[in-house]
DNA sequence: TTCTTAATTGCAAACAACTTGCATTTAGAT
DNA sequence: ATCTAAATGCAAGTTGTTTGCAATTAAGAA
């Protein structure tokens, strides 16, 4: 939290009302939230596009990621140093983390040098499976 | 291709000339094409409408694929029976099969029934390593 | 603390990819 | 060959993202 402050800081750009808001929001959720989300979680109003282009320094800069989930959404959240994809529950909207991961098996196989991936799932919970008996 | 025919039949929708061109485009290419390639690569021009609604029926019906590279832009493929997922070379946007999936892994570890799945990789492949001295 | 100025914001409009409504055309059953 | 429901083309709508620009503000200098 402080941490991501300084290296605003140190990128040369200000900390700003909306900078930590956005932070504030992100923090708190600690998963993938578009920016529509992001907006509507901070309390004052932001304009859409400070959102947007925050969030996109903020992706630069490096301590946030962008995530993709099959919706032609970007969803973003912290890069908290604990590297995780996703499975989200089509019913329940639920999501849950997966420490798998196979990027560096890709790297050797293929080898190419992979600079960013994508790995998420979509699914039903188990809570929603036996709500519906499935 | 004729089996891909008699699965339209089978839906009970038509076999008409934009249908057999789209699936010819996507049989020739064998590789995730957007809506937009897929109308390009059409000789006769058919109108994007058409594209649309006829590759979503594919994806229904279940023969087509629906692929996300992460550029939110849906990409669509032939279902091949061969399950695989890709890189993409960052500088020449060349892409190669990779094999590797941990789908079912997923779904024993969470317990959620996985129903869909993007694990897309992006990259610099060997030659552009070489090519750029990397 | 106040001043100064480049960085940042909010507003509005542009853009890209996808989606839909409707009148016209057409595949394929009769 | 005729008929009719399904499919097409056209045009307009929607959603999510991106950009230009005048007004505002953070933060270093005086």
């Amino acid at each position: 939290m402080k941490n991501v402050l300084k290296l605003i800081r140190a990128s040369g750009a200000k900390i700003t009302k909306p900078r930590k808001e956005i932070i504030k929001v992100l923090w708190e959720k600690r998963r993938p939230l578009t920016l529509q989300e992001i907006q509507r979680l901070t309390d004052n109003e932001i304009d859409f596009a400070s959102i947007y282009r925050n969030v996109k320094l903020f992706v630069s800069i490096g301590f946030v990621k962008e995530v993709m989930l099959g919706d032609r959404k970007y969803r973003y959240e912290l890069e908290l140093h604990d590297h995780h994809h996703h499975v989200v529950c089509k019913e329940c909207n639920k999501m849950q983390r997966i420490d798998l991961c196979i990027s560096s098996e890709v790297e050797k196989i293929t080898n190419y040098k992979i600079i960013n991936h994508f790995i998420e799932f979509v699914g039903i919970c188990p809570e929603c499976l036996k709500a519906k008996n499935m």
